[in-house]
RNA sequence: GGCCCCGUAGCUCAAUUGAAUAGAGCAUCUGACUACGGAUCAGAAGGUUUCAGGUUUGAAUCCUGACGGGGUCACCA
């Protein structure tokens, strides 16, 4: 248990004791002592004042008395400043703490708690290849999936593969006049460039069609309507529609181009999911929900035959859930994927890892769940995440700024290449351990460059910061490691001997209050969903670390016990920098 | 226009259940390899937290208003 969870029933039972005065433990504010005053943790004062009437400086006073009295193993001194408590832990408690804890693999890691929440990422349309926002996408789901699993949660991860409608028809146009019966294979292009590359070429001709007509007096919404490769794209929906047999096998083998490709990127970044879900089988599936809403009277059906819900009264819009003709929306498919998982998992939590542009479209889909009583409904949330821009804006595919993931992989792995050699550190390394230890730089630094941000947040993708491995970097928090695991191969701490009593210099307590504190952000990275906690945790304990290492020799220490000491915490820095990176689905090396 | 989000060092980001002098990294400048890995370390400089009010012992954080930026409001997904 944490230092701070331990110290807060005392100071309740405390307060009790001296006031009795009754305060909740989640009511009491105790942070990290800034490092211009002495203490290890500080307690707030202020907010007993009131009913205490007494003044800060008093009541720190006779807290910190009997505190010190009852736990002397605990808190060794204190000092109040202002109406700030601040407590000295005793060395003795660090020290103790790092023997028993110093080789724990899984430190900080929970016990299964019976909870079972399926998580929903990556979900991309298969008519392009994937790019930089998906890898955002991605590395954020499958972290906080990981990051959910370490506190005990049981966890699966889908993906629902957006395989129809109009986009998917342009490409396939597109192939059907300009392919020329190629393929990925007669051409080399990875399956979902080969068929993004047709994509685009649909959009390019459709754009000078709808340009030729507005130049002869349509306006412009009309043009694009009316333009014939539009006209032939919704052709071909409708042809698919009706089971087509020669658009439905253009379009599974097409699909299937995409999908070796998506796979080929996947297995690079060691992704995989318990359950893809396609839209070409979900999209039906919604329309029960109609029914059944319209039964229940939360649905009303319009005269043109049309099903809507009126969200007014929640500050909402009235939402159209099916169209005239009888046929599915974004959002009837939505709600019927949400029960079709809940069949296959009977989750607590459902977690939807979605940009932040579909926001309404998420609270329209819990709410009209909650409206319809569904049991799953209150599980429902949306992990969103700001937009990835460049320095120049937005990335939009029609203005051809798309950063593509597989490029940016290839040039941040080729960046660790060349950095690896400049420094010449691994020489004896074979063309297969070379190979991974690339991948390994290059891959960790992008993922820690994307994940480092809260996701929330829209973030700024710098080519020129992105590829810079120095600071607050993947690789700097993996060189950390490669020269602690240096260390590590000229000595190992001996688990039996017995610390004594140290003398903790401030670099080495520095770095045991910090390592203590890992539970605790493991907790607050699944509370707030958000990986980065780990990646800026890492990144602190890596620079605490160097700054360790730059003043204090661990092999030639002053002494036998400040050897093992410091061993000890040069096992333990490397356990959980390896940890919270894995975490983050970064590797660690053990040379770099 | 309605609703939602954002505005912190030159740049990218922390700190938002209110707490001490707002922290990092990059870039800039100055130092450190005859101690275990220099993808490192030490130091300097850099701020009216967009602005104006308000609440509070205490505000980057909460409230009101203004300004600036973004998203959304499809019988698209």
């Amino acid at each position: 248990m944490s230092v701070v969870k331990q110290i807060k029933p005392l100071v309740t039972k405390a307060l009790k004791e001296l006031y009795n005065f009754d305060v909740d433990e989640d009511d009491l504010t105790i942070n990290i002592t800034k490092p211009e005053f002495e203490g290890d943790y500080t307690l707030v004062l202020f907010s007993f004042v009131k009913t205490l009437k007494k003044s800060p400086e008093v009541i720190g006073k006779e807290l910190g008395d009997l505190l010190t009295a009852q736990h002397a193993t605990i808190f060794h001194s204190y000092n109040v400043i202002k109406g700030f408590l601040n407590l000295t832990i005793t060395n003795d408690y660090w020290i103790n703490f790092l023997q028993t804890n110093f080789l724990a693999v899984h430190f900080g890691k929970k016990e299964p708690n019976g909870i079972t929440v399926v998580v929903e990422y990556s979900s991309p349309n298969t008519n392009k290849p994937l790019h930089l926002g998906h890898l955002r996408n991605i590395f954020l789901g499958w972290s906080a999936t990981e990051i959910l699993k370490a506190n005990g949660y049981e966890v699966f991860k889908t993906c629902v593969a957006n395989d129809r409608g109009i986009h998917i028809c342009k490409s396939m146009l597109g192939y059907q006049k300009f392919g020329d019966s190629a393929t990925p294979k007669s051409t080399n292009v990875k399956g979902d460039h080969f068929v993004g590359d047709y994509y685009v070429q649909f959009e390019q001709v459709y754009k000078e069609q709808v340009k030729d007509l507005v130049s002869s007096g349509v306006n412009e919404e009309e043009a694009k309507k009316e333009a014939p490769m539009m006209k032939e794209a919704q052709k071909m929906l409708h042809d698919w529609e009706q089971g087509e047999p020669e658009v439905l096998t253009l379009w599974k083998k097409m699909n299937e181009w995409v999908y070796q490709g998506f796979d080929e990127t996947y297995k690079r970044i060691g992704n995989e999911f318990d359950k893809v879900y396609y839209e070409s089988d979900t999209y039906i599936i919604g329309k029960r929900f109609v029914e059944e809403g319209l039964q229940k009277g939360v649905f009303f059906k319009k005269q043109d035959g049309s099903v809507c819900i009126d969200l007014t009264a929640d500050g909402l819009d009235e939402k159209l859930v099916l169209r005239k003709d009888g046929t599915s929306l974004y959002i009837t498919q939505d709600l019927g994927l949400a029960d079709e998982k809940y069949k296959d998992f009977q989750y607590n939590e459902s977690f939807y890892v979605i940009a932040d542009e579909q926001n309404y479209h998420m609270n329209v889909l819990k709410l009209i769940l909650q409206k319809l009583k569904k049991p799953y409904a209150d599980g429902i949330y949306h992990l969103s995440y700001g937009l990835v821009e460049l320095p120049t804006g937005r990335m939009k595919t029609r203005e051809g700024n798309v950063v593509d993931a597989d490029d940016i992989m290839d040039e941040m792995v080729s960046v660790a290449a060349k950095h690896t050699e400049e420094l010449g550190k691994v020489k004896d390394f074979s063309e297969a351990e070379l190979k991974e230890l690339y991948d390994i730089i290059g891959l960790g630094a992008l993922r820690f460059f994307l994940l480092r941000v809260d996701p929330k947040k829209k973030m700024i993708f710098n080519p020129e910061e992105s590829i810079d491995f120095h600071g607050f970097t993947g690789p700097f928090v993996q060189y950390t490691h490669a020269r602690i695991k240096s260390i590590l191969r000229k000595g190992k701490a001996d688990p039996t001997y017995k610390l004594g009593s140290n003398e903790l210099l401030p670099g080495e307590k520095e770095l045991i209050v910090l390592l203590e504190q890992y539970p605790v952000m493991l907790e607050q990275a699944a509370e707030e969903h958000n990986p980065s906690v780990l990646a800026i945790y890492a990144f602190t304990v890596a620079k605490t670390y160097n700054t360790f290492y730059a003043e204090h020799s661990v092999m030639n220490a002053e002494s036998a016990d400040k050897k093992q000491l410091r061993l000890q915490l040069s096992e333990m820095t490397a356990n959980v920098i390896s940890s919270a990176m894995h975490l983050l689905g970064i590797n660690v090396p053990e040379r770099m």
